[in-house]
DNA sequence: ATAGTCATGTAATGAGTTACATGATTGC
DNA sequence: GCAATCATGTAACTCATTACATGACTAT
């Protein structure tokens, strides 16, 4: 039930309408928390129906503005302050290691080298955005920016194992 | 699509019932590939009606035993080589970091606390279960070992992050 | 005019969770 | 006899993905 408090936490920033939260999401959550066009607008339709977000203005071409309730700052401050974290770690890239027995020695050398060399892409492009996040001073980004950090120690590490690991193999 | 995969690779290695492949999959997948016990009758189902698996013997209590098919090796062979893995990130601890903005500078050091706190946690516990998986020389216990080293790199990062993140607001 | 963007929605399907239901067999 | 474990399944619901459908407005 984690999307319906991320178009919380946007709608606290400031009013948007789905439109708007979709291209928000695609700079800012998508790496943490995807969503597809659809899930946004029926979960705002939820929110709204159960009072947590109100439609605040109607705009051209049907637009509407959601903003955010008393009641739906109350939910997503209960959300950030009591609700645990579940971690539910599903990684179809750790699935397969656990298989890597099917395939030749060889092979399986060539998965882990393949996933080093993913963890370098991605550690590449995380540097090549930091660089275009670095300004913002709002919460999103100075709270946006901790979150990337998080994904540059992650791929960092993501590399280290993977070379580890390809080492392993023999 | 993966669990699919999870099921056929552990009868990969031997073949079992549905009830076996439950507690296979708490003490190996569970924590990269999470499975209900119903989410596993109904695909060893799927599975029995496209080919990819048979049902090898009836035992007592309606057991039955399923063995993977010629076909479900060839597709298990497919997954691990060809489909490149699709990593989706989905975390509401990171989603939360978003968000610290809406608290109080103390409650979100306390939010990020908590969280260096539970990777510690999560380090001990690896570290405890690591000397009990040392043994094993199957294939499923090799890879599960290296899976289980990337899940020690990952802990530690976080808490490294966490650790960080907490000094960084202010 | 017409291409591009703004803007919202529905339908179908698949994946995952929780709860319930049922009963056989084994070991003490 | 009884508790524990073995063993399979169904139903209801929520969440997520993909594809489709529709149309208004804006800038050139």
């Amino acid at each position: 039930m984690s999307l319906r408090h991320a178009v919380l936490g946007l709608l606290a920033e400031r009013s948007a309408s789905g439109y708007d939260l979709m291209k928000l999401f695609d700079v800012s959550l998508a790496n943490v928390w995807p969503a597809t066009q659809s899930q946004l607008y029926s979960e705002l339709g939820k929110l709204a129906d159960t009072g947590l977000v109100d439609v605040s203005a109607e705009g051209p071409r049907g637009r509407k503005e959601y903003t955010i309730t008393e009641a739906g700052l109350a939910e997503l401050r209960h959300w950030l302050t009591d609700v645990q974290p579940t971690r539910v770690v599903r990684s179809d890239m750790l699935l397969r290691v656990f298989f890597l027995g099917r395939l030749s020695p060889e092979q399986a050398r060539a998965y882990l080298h393949g996933q080093a060399q993913l963890a370098r892409k991605q550690l590449e492009h995380i540097e090549s955005i930091r660089a275009f996040v670095e300004s913002g001073s709002d919460d999103l980004s100075v709270y946006g920016r901790l979150v990337l950090d998080y994904g540059r120690r992650l791929a960092e590490s993501q590399r280290e194992w993977a070379e580890w690991a390809e080492n392993q193999i023999g």
